[in-house]
DNA sequence: TTGGCTAAGTTAGCATGCTAAGTTATCCCC
DNA sequence: GGGGATAACTTAGCATGCTAACTTAGCCAA
């Protein structure tokens, strides 16, 4: 078996997302995963546990773990959404605020190093990955899930 | 902020790894985990606790605990390594071959519908997940890790 | 030969993913 | 208005990732 195109993205990704958590852990203090979750709250809005769930592709018990523990480390508002059902109000604290507006670019510059030293085309790939991820999406919505 | 590329890679692969873990384990009773170690004991020769790690992109640890389970599941087979060292030596034991030749293709496979689906040339992607993979290496190898 | 170095593996404990099952709030139909 | 759906969330418990620190086995130099 060669390794194939599955596998690789396997490990590629999961050597991204520990070389993230690990430069974020040492210069920042917070975790990937934390962190990804604030950037989503604040800039892409994610205003309730369930988009936010969506956002990151994990499920609603893990996200409910992690909004409790943000909005214990002061970094995120959780509040009963006002305008009814059952849903919580998400909002970044000024404290959350800071936390993601001094960190947000460095990420994607080094991973554009990455790309650009192995000589990958970075629009395409990252449209090609863009168009994969789409497609996974609306296969998994039409199958049920 | 555009959901960007380190996102996209993040999601995708979470995905990915999350639909192959429910179809291993409704079909097959095994998780998506422990049939990459054993394909890659199998197929790839990973015939140590420390090779096997890098080809899973694993740490030791993690890698020390999945064989304790496994060969207590009777798949794979754990010995000291007679030519010396604190090695083991890893191999699959007949159950363990009889899974993983079972299954094989059936996730690239479906990996491959994905992508043909959405339009992305296969061979492209796939180099260009390889390569990005094989440079990351280096560069985390080059700065000492 | 012995004391320290290195490589491989293990143990302990935490972070964060999951599924299954329960709770809460709203809606809608009779 | 009451009862059952539905959606969002929580709780409980397991799987598997990590780091830090320890153990084990062999090697090498004084």
């Amino acid at each position: 078996m060669e390794r194939n195109l599955s596998l690789n993205l396997h490990v590629l990704t999961a050597r991204l997302d520990r070389a993230a958590d690990r430069i974020l852990r040492a210069e920042h203090g917070i975790s990937y995963s934390r962190f990804l979750a604030l950037t989503l709250v604040g800039e892409l809005g994610a205003s309730t546990q369930r988009t936010l769930a969506e956002y990151l592709g994990v499920t609603e018990p893990s996200v409910s773990r992690m909004t409790g523990v943000l909005a214990a480390d002061g970094l995120l508002d959780v509040q009963p959404d006002p305008a009814g059902g059952n849903r919580r109000r998400l909002s970044l604290t000024d404290a959350g605020k800071r936390r993601v507006t001094s960190i947000r670019q460095e990420f994607e510059d080094r991973l554009a190093a990455v790309v650009a030293e192995s000589g990958v085309p970075y629009a395409e790939y990252a449209e090609h990955t863009a168009r994969l991820l789409a497609t996974f999406d609306r296969l998994e919505r039409e199958a049920g899930k």
